[in-house]
DNA sequence: GTGGTCTAGACCACC
DNA sequence: GTGGTCTAGACCACG
């Protein structure tokens, strides 16, 4: 479990854990009843105070990502992985769906929008593949 | 002009009251010279703070969008359409850009996305054109 | 809307909170749209930490029982009305429900059960109708 | 004595073990001298901490339903049926008068509450005898 | 040791 | 003025 914490972002610090632990649930990296860092471990290991991380870890468990066994800590839940997994499809999906409609509402032609996701592909290949 | 404004979005009210006063001027619904409505009577008509209004234009000004006519109002400025053309362009690109990195960055291929984007053109279609 | 709040209870005060005014939204006490007291204010009133109010709202929002207004306040949702009134049926449905077969685990048989029921209804009439 | 455990209930575990004791007691499952397992024994039968075992059993010392043979292990005290048999009644009792009050505050009429009382009766009845 | 609750006080963006 | 986030530090029950 590594999670990287950018505290100058605006997306709010607890929410950058749900995700990343849901992200992690997502793909395995935490399985079922796995257990989670605990509330002081973690937030010592990524510098923040520690009702941020309880914050956190308080929304995954009324989201039924995980539970807290009492005295011992907060371990994924049983069908986590699934609905993790699901909600980062379909995050993803609207977040896509959004922003083709925006582009459309703004007059672009879909060819050039095409061309433009076209265009950002490209770029993200010479980052990842800058052979 | 029509502006739509949600006021429970999580984009605040002044930053919607630019862009799509910005979208009007980029398709020449607001031409060169033209003059806008004034805070008091845009607040009333949209039903939000007129300081909301104020602060929206201001912002306008200090792009040069707009430029205030003493006593008068608030009137496009000459290369404004331009402008606004190419932000518009910029901000999409920047928003498709986001979106597939994120994508790409939650694990999921490249052709898993391009089946996604596809799907959502269709949505698309199917709505603007349901013959 | 008036709430109280029993600090020495063992169930939490933002729950108390959010408990109290799921009932006032249930019986319309709360209309849809009408605006709850401000987080300051109401924890004025009940002389509770501000960020403890703060939570119930932020749960309530959770539950959408309730919306925020940026810079205004906090609002009713349109179908909370009823999201609360089934809730607070259901709720004592499964407390009702539990204690019955408590009661039946526990060895007693039907008819005693049914007797404890009735005196137990006796004293509250006694308390409610002591004419 | 066969004792389930719940460790994500939100009763603390070893409440559920001196509840469940005492209700073995109290139907003669567990007889007056009878000896209770071990510490360890019953801390590895039902996989939790000896600490919370030993919890227990300092509890129902405490009551005078079991005493401590030294060097031996716990035995049930003499008069502890009767006892436990009174307390699993006056549980009973509360629990329903608590249940009842709560239906009234929420404001259900006395006749919908009895509904419920009854559909839940029907329910217990059909799985217990579903003849 | 664990999580859960509460307080106090700060800073922020928005209206 | 509003809510939202974060920190700091306290106390509690539970294992």
């Amino acid at each position: 479990m590594l999670l990287t914490i950018d505290p100058s972002s605006d997306v709010p610090i607890y929410t950058q854990i749900v995700t990343q632990i849901k992200f992690a649930v997502a793909d395995g990296t935490l399985a079922a009843d796995q257990m989670l860092p605990s509330v002081r471990q973690l937030s010592k290991q990524i510098t923040v105070n520690p009702n941020t991380v309880a914050r956190a870890y308080s929304q995954l468990q009324s989201e039924s990502i995980v539970r807290s066994l009492r005295g011992q800590g907060m371990v994924v839940c049983a069908g986590a992985q699934k609905t993790c997994h699901q909600q980062r499809q379909q995050i993803l999906v609207d977040q896509i769906a959004a922003v083709l409609k925006r582009a459309v509402q703004a007059g672009l032609e879909r060819p050039e929008i095409e061309k433009i996701v076209a265009e950002q592909w490209d770029q993200i290949d010479d980052r990842t593949d800058p052979a």
